[in-house]
DNA sequence: TGTTAGCACTCTCATTCTTTGAGTGCTAGC
DNA sequence: GCTAGCACTCAAAGAATGAGAGTGCTAACA
């Protein structure tokens, strides 16, 4: 994947040629170029250096006497060149800082907020998932009887509150419910979310014996785990912007459109492919290299935030192969660290966590 | 705003032409009704009909040689025609009914549901608005602390959970909080949300001596009830299905679409339109009839869910003026319907609703 | 008086042809 | 190795044409 048979000239050619084309979608020309004072080459040898960029991949002609347009490795190699120089609008970015720090939010309104500011700066579709919530560490465990026969359950986590509703057989008295709050604290504590489920599954019994007094309950809290990964599996993916899409001139076309539309309105389609492994934190993945004939035309730049280098929410955003790779990946970065920061902020003791009370 | 100009004959022909017109997006013409059968006149007298009815202002050429589409009048009589004789899908309704007998569920989560199976049963893109959650019933109010100096807030209603996070200054233990609550419960127990709103800004003095040993709460849940509302008014819109819109011939144009499409996730708006008053449960908004340039090709079907004649939530179904009105409309009764009919539930004491325990 | 057959007229839509010009590749000379 | 110059290519836009779908009008008929 490496470019080293490119000569430094025409590295610096290919760059200028992607960056243009990114920013006014017009096909690359030699005459362009040379008017745009981008080189001090005649057109002619631009020319020829265009006519071997093509030979070799980079770049494709749409018929003999028009411009060219980058292929994906000629975006592949303008994406590895800026990779660490990217441009955002940090100030935009800087007003979700806080909702980072505030750790009782919801987390599926967390993950509204990022989207939200995302798309916003970026002006592309964005798309933020709940990915791994098994992950999250057990604060405390909350049950809440309410009338009818229900229940709310509430864990606390260091990235936010997960909620539930128990169905009951019978309604409990307010004390019952703290106080097995309580109990089930004591034993899940520390424990990720996945733990909790696995400790659960494998001893079962075990557990039940030990809650004794509240084996009753014990059975519905069980029931509603279950239901609680589910509900977060569809609660858990939030799209924001699709019709920001339609900005750009590849997508005049309705039947372009459409496909990739559909596919921001698929909440189980994009957590998959928001979701899926990618090298690094961020990555991006242009046109062919998505393997789906719908995206052939687009770039999804990902980020995954992670705990503990395992991933907990990921971020997408979705453009044409000729967004802007140098403001998202900027956006990406500022999301990813930030995230990382309040992780860090958590290990070593944040200073407002004060006594707890559970 | 009556057809009584309109001889027997001439309503069945209009009535027929803009059926047609609905079902297959092609300007009406004499020739293909006769084809159709939808008559046994001659295209000829037919022509000399349509042409009336275009002189009255019900049908309108797009050219000399072409056929007749029909106006907002001529959809305006339509819709009036068939407003009793509805078809839907109700088998596919069918399974939100139970949604709406379960009150736990937060109302947020309501109106998503709804909002999901209307889209999937009529196919044009569908928004829920919760409109008038000062009108709902207080059940209950309690406060559950969370780690962080943070609480959460939960107001039981008859229809379903409102919730906010509380800002502390200082951590309460649970009992605290637990007991709060149930003086809250006590004080605005049957009042609506904007009874105790009202209550809380004109009584304010009063009701902190009352609540005495409580009043370091107070403060905050005031401040909680304040941007409950706020909230709620921005996290009680929601839009599904916004892309289906593109199915339809008239949106095969880029330009035409983004308007509407924009409108579609802009909550605020969608918000404003959606809930503006209407005459009667359900009513069709045609073309012109809403006086906004960018829906002027558009018809927006309306149905209040009140309680009391007051309207709850808002349901609208946004679509081309050539939308289904037939079922649409049936699709919005069986909604208001259901959700009277629960509402009756309520009223007469749901079996269900066991003790309280608050 | 209402209905209809027949015909002239209109206007869009699809097709074909032409022109224009932007852009390239190649070659010969610097 | 670079570049001026020229022949060549091809898409895009415009003009011309014909077909056909549909109308309005008129005159004749029941």
């Amino acid at each position: 994947m490496s470019d080293i048979d490119l000569s430094e000239r025409k590295k610096q050619i290919l760059f200028q040629a992607v960056e243009d084309y990114i920013e006014n979608a017009n096909p690359i020309t030699s005459g362009a170029m040379v008017s745009k004072s981008e080189t001090t080459l005649s057109s002619a040898t631009l020319r020829n250096e265009l006519n071997t960029l093509e030979q070799m991949g980079y770049l494709k002609q749409l018929h003999t006497s028009s411009g060219r347009v980058p292929t994906t490795k000629g975006y592949r190699f303008f994406v590895n060149t800026i990779k660490d120089n990217c441009k955002a609008d940090l100030e935009g970015l800087m007003k979700i800082k806080n909702v980072f720090e505030t750790r009782t939010i919801n987390l599926t309104e967390l993950i509204k907020v990022v989207a939200d500011k995302i798309s916003e700066v970026t002006d592309y579709p964005t798309v933020v998932s709940l990915g791994g919530i098994d992950k999250l560490e057990i604060l405390s465990i909350k049950i809440i009887p309410l009338m009818t026969y229900q229940a709310l359950m509430l864990i606390e986590t260091p990235r936010g509150l997960l909620n539930n509703t128990l169905e009951l057989q019978q309604n409990f008295d307010e004390q019952s419910c703290i106080d097995a709050g309580r109990v089930l604290t004591n034993k899940f504590k520390s424990m990720t979310i996945g733990q909790m489920i696995d400790s659960i599954e494998t001893k079962h019994q075990e557990i039940l014996t030990e809650l004794n007094e509240y084996a009753g309950f014990f059975e519905y809290v069980l029931q509603a785990l279950v239901s609680l990964t589910k509900q977060y599996a569809k609660d858990g993916v939030y799209s924001k912007g699709a019709t920001k899409l339609l900005k750009n001139p590849e997508y005049q076309n309705v039947e372009q459109a459409k496909d990739v539309l559909r596919l921001l309105e698929d909440k189980e389609e994009l957590k998959t492919l928001i979701e899926e492994d990618s090298d690094g934190d961020i990555a991006f993945s242009i046109g062919d290299e998505l393997n789906d004939d719908r995206l052939s035309e687009c770039t999804i730049a990902k980020a995954h935030c992670k705990i503990n280098g395992e991933s907990i929410a990921s971020v997408g955003i979705i453009g044409p192969k000729r967004m802007d790779y140098a403001k998202i990946s900027g956006a990406l970065k500022f999301i990813v660290d930030e995230f990382n920061k309040t992780d860090l902020l958590e290990l070593n003791g944040d200073n407002k966590k004060g006594d707890k009370n559970g």
